[in-house]
DNA sequence: CCAAAAGTGTTGTTAGTACACCCATGG
DNA sequence: CCATGGGTGTACTAACAACACTTTTGG
């Protein structure tokens, strides 16, 4: 292995995933580049990972310079590392991604950002480097993990209703869920608190409102559960995904 | 950001955990560290990536320089990169892990080895670098991945038993299942084909001779599967962990 | 009184679990 | 004839799937 430092060149960079829930449809975190390479592109928020730096401790870092947000759940998902991904040299990128609750965070680009902004999953377009593959990478195993766990609940309002739970199952996976079947499994999950309470000024009847149980929760991350509802009628896809979101995977 | 060049200068590994089975358990595949760092420890079978080469392209090459095999199923499971880790400079590796038959596969250590051996699971001691994490990390993933696909046909022989075949998912999981729930499950799966031969020379009962039906088993491996058999009774590990691998996974 | 969403129960089906005895062969 | 592992069926339970009408509120 003649030249050993040949090997020692590569640059290494996390990317962020981070989704956020609002209303009924699902938008991931982007940032329009402020420098080049593909500057003026959106792209994910990420960041070259410092020497001495722990890959784990770096996306955490970026995470909160670019959210100010700290302890979200964050899961790697994985790395890529096309030679020719990086036009500027060897740069492989870990993905991670994370949820969010879109209304407990604000904005703050950074110098290679002008901009960031949500985008609804569904509308994204062409991204800078190969993100659109880490993001629909990311789509898969988020969908993946809504079923063993009960993720999914960090992307609502504190308190709640079941049909705004419901929406967000259903604008995650992407297809209609029957309701009393849903209301049956989650009430059953012993993971709701029943606040007594419900909402007020809605022109119908109000909806009880629910939190979930912090211990219970956490016992349910642990052990994992099964979440497999279907709509065998309706499990067409409610929304179709755009040219460059196809979760194509790998 | 000042001083670019510190950001490329990290080294990139490729790190395998090749499962193989053998009787009634699991094995990993370790090498004997022919050179510094660690040399004369056990160690996961792994390089550095080349400059200019895709990392699923080096793991690739680094199992076949090890072990002479080519398509293998290979799934990656995570990157690690505690900047301590490695003695020698920063090197991030990125683990693998594959499962192999364990008879049709001949060893063949290279320069940084002198040796390459099986090492049944739970007798795996301390090894080189961080390798004792990956190696739980990975051995949790394929505890997962085995109640999610057919995998673990790999790691048996063309033409196999009912028993054999449950003895894989024992040694696999490290516990005891039930015979008859076992053989409902297996065989409502539609995956085996029955040869309609027997074993011979045997001093009992022969068993029938069961292959599997490559083409299910692949639409199996896209659909996924649900596999989860308890045998609540004897729930119990078959055999303790050694040590060090003591799955605590992260 | 109308529109809009909330809420609620039953029945059939499928998958999982527990459990114990007889069978075919080689030595 | 005995030791060894091969092979089989049934009853109970739990989870899921299908499906339609009544309730409460604001306007």
């Amino acid at each position: 292995m003649e030249d050993i430092d040949r090997y020692f060149c590569n640059g290494i960079s996390v990317d962020n995933v981070i989704f956020g829930f609002d209303e009924d449809r699902l938008n991931v975190l982007l940032i329009k580049r402020g420098i080049d390479p593909f500057k003026g592109k959106w792209a994910l928020p990420g960041a070259l990972v410092k020497p001495e730096e722990h890959i784990d401790t770096a996306v955490a870092r970026v995470l909160k310079q670019l959210t100010g947000l700290e302890d979200v759940y964050l899961n790697q998902v994985g790395t890529f590392g096309a030679p020719d991904r990086h036009p500027d040299g060897r740069v492989i990128t870990i993905a991670y991604y994370s949820l969010i609750n879109i209304r407990n965070y604000s904005v703050t680009p950074t110098s290679f950002a002008n901009q960031s902004q949500w985008h609804p999953i569904e509308k994204v377009q062409e991204l800078a480097f190969d993100h659109n593959m880490i993001l629909d990478v990311c789509l898969n195993n988020l969908r993946k993990e809504l079923r063993n766990k009960p993720i999914g609940f960090n992307l609502l309002p504190q308190k709640f209703t079941l049909t705004q739970l419901q929406s967000l199952y259903e604008g995650i996976l992407n297809r209609k869920l029957d309701k009393r079947n849903f209301r049956k499994k989650v009430i059953n999950m012993k993971l709701l608190v029943d606040l007594d309470q419900y909402q007020e000024g809605v022109a119908h009847r109000p909806a009880k409102l629910y939190s979930f149980d912090e211990a219970r929760y956490h016992q349910l991350v642990e052990e994992g559960i099964s979440f497999e509802l279907k709509e065998s009628k309706n499990s067409k896809p409610i929304r179709q995904a755009s040219t460059f979101s196809q979760l194509s995977s790998i």
